[in-house]
DNA sequence: TGCAAATATATGTACATACATTTAATGTCA
DNA sequence: TGACATTAAATGTATGTACATATATTTGCA
């Protein structure tokens, strides 16, 4: 269905708002089926990409500010979303030895084996009937990264 | 810059991934522009959205009904927004008379000169300088709404 | 050495999101 | 008509976002 209809609004000031307005929706649209995919698994959206950064520094720690340069969202508050997986024991927090300012945050066992079993279910791979294909995949890619280049 | 380069991501799993990662980090990095251009004026984001909605609606009221079905974030809590915008005196609640589960929502005077002087300032506009040129603004909207065409 | 600046993280507050539940009004149909 | 479902909005709770401020540690340099 075209934006225009989505939102029930059938004229745009210009192809520019209306771009814009498309891309919030779509990721907004985005974000809905990913967090319900993760769902069942009792975790969120943050909650997930943290966790997936640190598999990749696994086995060595990562610090909050590592997090943050890695995140998708710089502003939000990895503390926090950090303070969610420790509950969950899917993560540990030591005081880093060599500058204790710093904390040292790793994935657990019990974290690996949850990101596995979110994998497995392949829900976050594409399937044969994704509507794009993957020279639009690629297209789509290239207008974005040359979309932020302003400044 | 690529957004392999943004999040410090060398290698995806596939231009499935990639494109799903990418549109949800350039849909934020529009978002924090946008927010930052509505906060001189005291607005957020879905603020300003709610807003907008309401001129198109005026002189008629909306409900939260229609709020709700207009919006980009359609599980986003209408209500509460409403509430902020109604202590800013920038719209007003009535008991539908028609139906009186139902309220009718319309923008004031104050709302729509502030919509106004919004405008005026030229953010929501395309500048000579923007990245992507219309043609490659009317691609994105293509690939964009080709890519919520699932199930 | 000692003290100010810088760094790393945590905390506070307002707003928004996601989803479940509640409250009130209206519809429906036996 | 009266019980029950449906509808419209508000409210509760957990989480996340945005931004300011606080706390602790380290660094730099007079």
């Amino acid at each position: 269905m075209r934006i225009e209809d989505e939102i029930k609004q059938p004229i745009f000031r210009n192809e520019y708002q209306k771009a814009h307005i498309n891309l919030i929706y779509t990721a907004g649209w985005l974000q809905l089926r990913q967090a319900a995919a993760f769902k069942p698994f009792g975790l969120t959206s943050p909650q997930f990409n943290i966790l997936r950064i640190l598999r990749g520094q696994h086995p060595l720690p990562a610090t909050v500010a590592l997090l943050i340069d890695r995140m998708l969202d710089k502003t939000s508050n990895a503390s926090r979303i950090v303070d969610r997986l420790e509950e969950k024991k899917l993560v540990t927090r030591t005081v880093c030895p060599a500058n204790r300012r710093a904390v040292d945050i790793r994935i657990t066992k019990a974290g690996l084996e949850l990101l596995d079993s979110i994998e497995e279910t392949g829900i976050l791979d594409a399937n044969e009937n994704a509507p794009l294909n993957e020279d639009e995949m690629r297209q789509l890619n290239d207008l974005l990264d040359k979309m932020r280049t302003v400044e």
